[in-house]
DNA sequence: GTCTATAGAGAGATAGAC
DNA sequence: GTCTATCTCTCTATAGAC
């Protein structure tokens, strides 16, 4: 990231406020489009900018993407952490599932960009992605972990119940269009978001071993 | 699709079982790539041709990519229909979540491109790909309504529970190489597809009313 | 059917004026 | 800082020989 170096210098905060307009119209696009498909063109357009103008704030393409990827990844994990305050740890199991819906349905075009950057499997692009995404499984892991040793939750694999509810939500928030046109309703009205997040915390209960009240052995 | 017509002509076997070689190929390197990454210089390249004999089989790059997604499309809807011959409903709603990890985890990169698919959000390419994806949601709508209507689901949206199952299966077969490293455990070995099939199956009756055998309609 | 050769269209990146 | 002009590369698609 050779354009994060703090230089600390005067004029500096109009540099930085631009390179924020930026990101932001940048995370619409590529989330529309994807890194292979965004045109920086388009990105210059809705800023009423030239493109070679952007190449003053970030180096090329890719590092414009990683800086979009990177504020989304940052975002994510204060979200996560401030889920992480509640008292008891199923409620902040519970506040850290709510956390995602929140934060992908009310920043859809993060949740395409992240779901694509799954499907793309490529390595996360630099260093500090990676770091950035080790940190939110890893709370997500801690707070699992003590929960099981405290006997509230079944040992379930924290990677199950990462993946079991970071893909439903991001499904949900991504699916809209698919799922607005066939089932004739829209997965981001309030209404929809909140059955939704009743869902998730159901799911949640459930795969940590605290149904409705009654837990489970009865099967395996 | 241009590429469809029933000829019935002599030589057709032949020109057939080259054309699904070709999508065989095809779809590996859109679900690596996506559709605006994929080369079809690379897929040339595994058949060991040059790439304008593909376009003798195919009119051009975005009618492969059609051809690929119908008949991912197809193979998953039979799988589907398939897995409604069980006896009573539940155990049906059940196959119907098994199938969908199967099929997925038995072609990683369908799943890839069925999420990118979403992700990209447009409208579905052509018209005969979107009769085959709602053919799909039409017959998983179905169990449900028959399951409600006797009594035994909860009047749970078809779209939150095809969404949920539909999400975390895509997304646990899809995040392999990203939870491997993180979490050190492979997704697509036998006993971590197992455990997660399980999950799903819980998720699925959770979500349906059926707990562990007490039905509950003491909510709502 | 498959090839070589090439046309043609984008799109990213750079040079350099203002 | 932002622009115009342009270079360069990559990839798709076509023409036409064999």
């Amino acid at each position: 990231m050779p354009d994060l170096d703090p230089l600390s210098n005067p004029k500096t905060a109009r540099w930085e406020r631009r390179r924020l307009e930026i990101l932001a119209v940048a995370e619409a696009v590529f989330g529309e489009n994807g890194l292979a498909g965004a045109r920086l063109e388009e990105v210059a357009r809705r800023l009423g900018m030239r493109r070679p103008s952007l190449l003053y704030y970030f180096a090329d393409k890719d590092a414009l993407y990683d800086a979009v990827f990177a504020d989304i990844l940052d975002a994510l994990r204060s979200r996560i952490e401030a889920a992480r305050s509640a008292d008891d740890p199923m409620a902040r199991m519970e506040a850290i599932a709510s956390a995602w819906v929140d934060f992908l349905s009310r920043r859809p075009w993060a949740a395409r960009i992240l779901l694509r950057q799954i499907a793309d499997e490529l390595p996360p692009r630099s260093s500090s992605v990676q770091t950035r995404s080790e940190q939110i499984l890893a709370s997500v892991r801690e707070e699992i972990e003590e929960g099981v040793e405290l006997g509230l939750f079944k040992p379930i694999d924290a990677g199950v119940f990462a993946t079991a509810i970071a893909g439903t939500s991001m499904f949900w928030v991504t699916a809209q269009p698919v799922v607005e046109r066939s089932l004739g309703f829209d997965p981001l009205a309030p209404e929809s978001l909140e059955r939704f997040r009743e869902v998730l915390v159901l799911l949640t209960r459930q795969m940590l071993g605290a149904g409705d009240g009654h837990s489970e052995r009865s099967r395996s």
